[in-house]
DNA sequence: ATTTGCAGCTATGCAAGTGTAT
DNA sequence: AATACACTTGCATAGCTGCAA
């Protein structure tokens, strides 16, 4: 769904019909009137590219540019902080950003409630 | 650079030192001495994935949370913008923002002076 | 499509404080 | 005691956004 989202469909609705019709039928053996992502026509995926190529970094495509930016944020800063090995402060220092000012966008963002791995 | 610097380097530099050594020690016959992304071990990748994996996601993760948020927001900007084949009205009620902001924003993330290609 | 003025909300730096562990 | 962090809060200012024109 996504990855047909991010897509423009500049004509009518038939075209997104086309390419969903001969995706299904072009499907290999082994996957019958399948449509998944890496079935779809190179043309459809451009946009995919151009982000990470990744299903996430796709779907956020699809989100408004609120909850786009926050999911980002999110991941850039769960990423900074255990390049940090979870000290704060360094990566504080690192993003360019105060130590309560980063305290205050985790807690916002949610991050350190329930821990994954780490410590 | 991106790659490394993404990566946390708990213990001392030594660590950091024998990676980039053991790199390009084992690095393939044609690119003997060659120290680039793809032939670093996946240990030290493992970030790049949790991104797109792509150079510029992994880029982004080295540069402060301002410059990063910046560059995914027009990442982000360029491809719904191009996705609506341009329409500005419909790109913003898309991303849910209002026309005139989403203008000061494109002014400002300098979004729409030198064409690439589309129009 | 693009700008601009204006008011309100948000984010952030700065400063100050509390608590815990080494 | 002293240092190093984690985590909070109050406050003033700078930035962003909606609304109207």
């Amino acid at each position: 769904m996504a990855a047909l989202q991010a897509h423009d469909w500049p004509g009518n609705v038939r075209q997104l019909r086309n390419i969903i019709e001969r995706t299904i039928i072009l499907a290999p053996g082994d996957r019958v009137s399948c449509l998944e992502v890496d079935l779809l026509p190179p043309e459809i995926l451009e946009n995919q590219n151009a982000m990470g190529g990744s299903t996430a970094a796709v779907a956020i495509m699809g989100s408004p540019l609120r909850e786009a930016r926050e999911s980002f944020e999110r991941e850039y800063l769960k990423i900074q902080i255990r390049r940090f090995s979870g000290n704060i402060s360094r990566t504080a220092s690192f993003i360019g950003m105060e130590r309560s000012a980063l305290h205050r966008k985790l807690k916002a963002l949610g991050i350190g409630e329930k821990r994954e791995d780490e410590e």
